[in-house]
RNA sequence: GGAGAGGUGCCUGAGUGGCCGAAAGGACAUGUUUGCUAAACAUGCGUACGGGAAACUGUACCGAGGGUUCGAAUCCCUCCCUCUCCGCCA
């Protein structure tokens, strides 16, 4: 959520930035929540002279009770049935119009960083780099769905049995992997200086809202009725809102959290030929760095992030290419996000294994997560996230690029993890 | 699931109708002093929104929401949460 008086003191800028989000009618939006703000500054004048003017005719009356004058007393008590009554009818202005404020302000996207281009759709993303060379597979090369059933190591319909499509069974050396990739993973964070949690993957609303997926990514996430509770989608939703409403100390920042987590996602309405395999699961295993900044830091450490989370690829040995999003690609609530995509080669296609983005105040504004300057003023703090990494399309390139006659051959750095060199 | 206790500031904890944005202690910050570690003393120490150039000042907030009252942290109602004991159980 931006913050009100950001956009009162830089009108101007916020919509220039919008305008690369192509968020629609943003002018008139803006505007309108600048009018209402006035109306609010004028509301709540009224509504806090009239308390005051209540507050001191109180306390008068007091008085007047404890020396015994009740007559005088009473005449006062006459006069505070108009003020009663005002203060109510102020107060219900005063809350209607900031319930308008907050309604429209939840709509409004993040105001992109001036370095991200215009666009509209993934085609108008810009590839920053690419690394790697494309290996070249033999005549039989096949994609990782067949792999796995030709090596046992994930079963597609067993998990349909157990819970449906989208939720696979890893057997034997294909678990096994699973649980390497995750173990590499949190332990070169952990060498990085990430702190590693283990947060809940159940989480109530109010965490929900506090990274912005609810309201408007409801459907999105599985949603536990009786208990009110939802399944997380990212790890990013637990971690994060272990700042919600946190003043933390500038000598604290900044304040780097990993996790392992598995997540859950509905992924309503996404059918068709991208799903196949292990492309889009409804559940899948992901590792999340999670930064909380000072405000002049976080572009310094978006760029850190990245440059990690390439070197995961880079001993992973997998061909990747760094894309800066545009606009219209971007998140909801993302200041600036780069996505980093491996090659599949038998699929012949990028897939995108993660996503890393700066947030600035867009995510602390909401969650109320604040530092204390040395100069004694608390201001929000930013906050960053990426994986590192999600591992469903990392092990299909995985199989896919590494795929020999006679088996698929495990990356140097996994080896001491898997405790094997060669699935065959 | 059954029974009970309780939710106050960073923490402990006082506060049963006005003098309470809230005692006291701790923690923290700054300063003074003792040669260092440490101690002592002094001062400061919530958040949000509004008014003001500023000093400063208004309003709200003692789990949340209603209510009673001229006046609520304190009384009443509803909800939420936490803890303890018993039962069940990894």
């Amino acid at each position: 959520m931006l913050q009100l008086a950001y956009i009162r003191e830089h009108k101007e800028d916020v919509l220039k930035r919008l305008a690369i989000k192509n968020f629609k009618d943003a002018e008139n939006i803006i505007n309108s929540i600048i009018e209402l703000d006035n109306n609010r500054k004028a509301a709540q004048r009224q509504a806090d002279d009239t308390k005051a003017e209540a507050n001191a005719l109180a306390k008068q009356i007091g008085e007047l009770m404890k020396t015994g004058k009740k007559d005088e007393a009473e005449i006062l008590k006459a006069k505070t049935a108009e003020l009663k009554s005002n203060e109510k009818n102020f107060d219900e202005t005063l809350n209607n119009i900031e319930k308008e404020i907050q309604a429209i302000l939840v709509t409004v996207p993040n105001t992109p960083h001036f370095t991200v281009p215009n666009g509209k759709t993934p085609e108008d993303n810009i590839t920053v780099s690419q690394h790697g060379a494309i290996p070249v597979l033999h005549a039989k090369a096949q994609p990782h769905w067949e792999l796995t059933t030709k090596y046992d190591l994930i079963d597609f319909e067993l998990g349909v049995k157990l819970t449906g499509a989208g939720f696979p069974v890893y057997k034997g050396k294909g678990a096994r992997l699973q649980r390497a990739l995750i173990n590499y993973f949190l332990d070169k964070a952990t060498s990085k200086g990430y702190n590693e949690v283990q947060p809940p993957i159940l989480v109530n609303a109010d965490s929900g809202y506090g990274t912005g997926q609810l309201p408007d990514k409801e459907g999105q996430m599985y949603h536990c009725q009786i208990d009110d509770l939802y399944l997380i989608p990212t790890a990013e939703v637990p971690i994060t809102n272990m700042f919600r409403d946190v003043i933390l100390k500038e000598t604290d920042l900044p304040i780097k959290n990993c996790g392992y987590t598995p997540c859950f996602r509905r992924e309503a309405g996404s059918y068709g030929k991208d799903v196949r395999g292990l492309n889009r699961l409804h559940q899948f295993d992901k590792i999340e760095i999670v930064q909380i900044t000072h405000p002049e830091k976080s572009y310094e450490t978006l760029e850190e992030m990245l440059s990690y989370v390439c070197e995961l690829l880079t001993e992973l040995e997998l061909p990747y290419r760094i894309l800066k999003l545009c606009g219209g690609d971007m998140s909801f609530g993302s200041a600036l996000t780069y996505d980093l995509e491996v090659w599949s080669t038998a699929q012949a296609r990028w897939l995108e294994v993660s996503s890393v983005s700066n947030f600035e105040t867009f995510q602390t504004n909401r969650l109320k997560c604040r530092y204390k300057g040395t100069d004694g003023k608390t201001q929000l703090a930013h906050s960053l996230n990426g994986s590192a990494l999600a591992l469903p399309r990392i092990v299909a390139s995985l199989l896919e690029n590494n795929q020999t006659e006679t088996g698929i051959n495990i990356p140097k750095v996994l080896q001491k993890y898997t405790g094997f060199e060669v699935i065959n």
